[in-house]
DNA sequence: CATCTGATG
DNA sequence: CATCAGATG
């Protein structure tokens, strides 16, 4: 399915609603992603040398309307690619700023009951044959986490997990329900199309996959019940894209606190992946970290496919 | 009282007390107000031709922690006045910034129960015989809205008068309790030495006080009964000194709501005042509004008198 | 249209 | 150390 590049722009499911309220006017705070310079062709190709028709990008955001007024949809077209995808946009559909729908793409949104708090969307290109939102358990899609675009050869699922809390309230919600039940969702549809799922995954699955991996044991993302999740899922017939590609690198990661300068250290978590059906693995081109790329206390990912 | 131009910075009542938590780091936006080209020097004097010899001024800061972040102290340094008081600090005593405590000045801090609400500080060069807080009732004290200081020739009172709130909930609460029980408390110092009074008295007292008087009937510091309250305090023995100056001059507002740049086409409310006994009032000298200064909604008043 | 707090991450 | 909401002005 190499998409057919379309200009139109328009929204799937009524982002062009009226506002309710209107946005902030923009801090004088300097637009922080100067992603001008930056090259982001690539040439990647798979094991047997086909080149990637299809690059995804996903991206928390922690706040879509903060992400905007500093400039952070600017990376989107910088990069180019052929699904975008947000976790953490807290807001409601109705007040998404007009500036989030990025020209040449459909987008699709998703919130919770709870205003200003979790939040997805989904930008494509190509029009989906259909989009769902939610996995189809009542206790699980009060909080806008998961929209499933389905296309010709692949579902597309983008999904910001439960994270478990300071102190761990919701640690066992998560590992024992959450977990499961997502999993379970992401088999069914595996057992119809492959299955292209990325997001804030809300865990560092191994030491390697954080800065600190001992002084956080018992912090939420790397809990011992959130890594066995995470590998539970990996045995159901999935791959994590990044790690499949590079086994050994270290010192990547995809979030870092916001306190401290974590970042300015490189102090973080990879907490952001591309996991795809175990059956279509041998298609992966390429799985990057956009680590430069400013504007939330996560940066981009990116997965280059041959589909 | 010619006070005693001493340095000694040392604050009354513990203001440099260890934070608990630190102020947060200042926002890029630039620091707001620039006074270094102003004049506010004065030749000001009384009827009889006696020049000035004390400056006070008032400032509803907006919080203070905020106002600190835009340099709005740097006011204070260039106006130099005996005595300065400032209202809505919204901080508790030991959370207020090192930048507030400004050299030459005892500091008096004051907050009520609710954090981030209310409050206010009064900064003198010269030490004052005592330092009292509220107005000697229970009901009105829990919102750290009054600060007393003696002098061996006056009292000087700041106070922040309740808001009537948006819809008015707290409109009988302000004008059958609070102004009541405060003019009585203002009345009982007078018995003993003559009082100066300023502050955020949140009422625009005549048409000429407000910029839009008819609309804002209804408006909390514009009803009737506010309105009155003022009337009755300056029957009981006070003067609003600006107004004792310049009885017919319009225009000269202390506040403009942020919203539609009500300020840049002066929408505003006089809210700000210096209240004085009517048995020095020959003392006046001059009664100033600094409409140019910003770093709050508010914007300083001055008064300069002979004592 | 600002300031706060408190929840959340 | 950020985001957002909601209270308050």
């Amino acid at each position: 399915m190499p998409p057919k590049r379309k200009s139109d722009a328009s929204s799937g499911d009524g982002s062009g609603a009226k506002k309710k309220k209107l946005a902030r006017t923009p801090s004088k705070r300097e637009s922080i992603p100067d992603v001008s310079g930056n090259d982001y062709s690539s040439e990647a190709a798979t094991k047997d040398g086909k080149k990637w028709n299809l690059k995804f990008s996903s991206w928390n955001v922690n706040g879509i309307r903060a992400w905007v007024e500093k400039n952070g949809h600017s990376y989107v077209t910088a990069e180019d690619p052929d699904i975008f995808c947000v976790q953490e946009t807290k807001c409601a559909k109705d007040l998404i700023p007009d500036d989030a729908n990025i020209e040449g793409y459909h987008a699709y949104w998703l919130s919770g009951d709870k205003d200003g708090y979790s939040g997805t969307g989904l930008y494509s290109k190509q029009e989906p044959l259909s989009v769902t939102y939610g996995i189809d358990k009542e206790e699980h899609d009060k909080e806008g986490r998961v929209i499933t675009a389905e296309f010709d050869k692949f579902y597309f699922v983008t999904a910001y997990v439960p994270n478990a809390g300071r102190g761990l309230p919701r640690l066992s919600y998560r590992s024992e329900k959450w977990d499961p039940d997502f999993r379970e969702y992401l088999k069914n549809l595996d057992a119809k199309k492959p299955v292209v799922m990325c997001g804030d995954l809300n865990v560092a699955h191994k030491e390697i996959d954080i800065a600190n991996p001992k002084s956080n044991k018992k912090s939420a993302g790397f809990t011992p019940q959130e890594r066995q999740g995470f590998s539970e899922l990996l045995e159901a017939g999935f791959v994590d894209a990044f790690r499949e590609l590079y086994p050994e690198e270290t010192k990547k990661y995809s979030y870092w606190t916001y306190m401290g300068n974590a970042r300015g250290k490189n102090v973080g978590w990879r907490l952001d992946y591309f996991v795809v059906s175990e059956k279509i693995k041998d298609g992966i081109c390429d799985s990057l970290i956009r680590s430069e790329v400013m504007g939330s206390d996560h940066c981009p990912v990116v997965l280059l496919m041959n589909i």
